[in-house]
DNA sequence: GTCCTACTTCAAGTCGGCTTGAGGTCAAGT
DNA sequence: ACTTGACCTCAAGCCGACTTGAAGTAGGAC
């Protein structure tokens, strides 16, 4: 078990993520503290992990009533099989178009022509949208 | 050539985004339209690439300020190669992390283990954050 | 016992990215 | 001539995601 308990301080040490985001997620039902030690939150380490899954789908696009849809506050999945594959082949687009716009940025930053949208190598990107 | 000219009408039509939209970007110097008609804005269908193009951005992350830095108002790249290479290196790091979420996400619309942050499968993502 | 530091709540403020609304202009149609 | 509809400006409003600030508390060091 990694379920050790730690204070609202060793996570935004460990997370990075300010103490305000933490409880602010908290209020909105994307984590959850364990318990009360008098008035402050101890959290078990697993939130760390839950920190990192909310960030990278933040990254993702998603908003955090999204996430908290996808994810319980314990850091299970939702059980809306439906939706987390429907999630992921959003995903799947979004990423083809990275990717698509990372190799334009690279090409864009080579290439010395002028007049790029008529160059057929960035146009790729366009036919995407 | 594209450099039909078209009216905001047609525009928004053509592209989905909306006028009001248009108008704030222009003020903030992502696109231009080549002259008034009377009041009236009159755009280059090159536009309409521009705006695949911000809308791609905005979709990486990136802000409007940022995408203004990245290309000018006539939707060429802008000189600074070397900033466009570091956004290429910061979407490649994005683009690998969406991966192995969209990879996760499905495997947990498919797996039916309940303690799901404890499978490895899973877990990778996290390493990444 | 009182000082410090880490925590707490709650209301209000900020910022980016638009949207909305009031009030005006212009060109074409009837 | 007048209405309609597409466009305009400018200021204000809105939403999501936080941040900030004021005022209070719990627990330990001295």
């Amino acid at each position: 078990m990694d379920s050790a308990e730690i204070g609202i301080g060793e996570v935004v040490r460990r997370s990075g993520v300010p103490a305000s985001t933490l409880r602010y997620y908290e209020e909105r039902g994307l984590i959850a503290s364990v318990r009360r030690q008098g008035m402050t939150r101890v959290f078990s380490s697993g939130v760390l992990e839950q920190l990192a899954l909310i960030a990278v789908c933040r990254t993702a696009g998603f908003s955090l009533d999204e996430i908290t849809l996808m994810f319980s506050p314990d850091g299970r999945p939702s059980p809306n099989r439906a939706m987390l594959a429907a999630k992921a082949d959003e995903l799947d687009a979004t990423i083809r178009k990275l990717a698509l716009m990372r190799d334009d940025l690279r090409h864009a930053a080579a290439c010395p022509a002028p007049t790029h949208l008529e160059c057929p190598t960035f146009r790729r990107v366009l036919g995407q949208a």
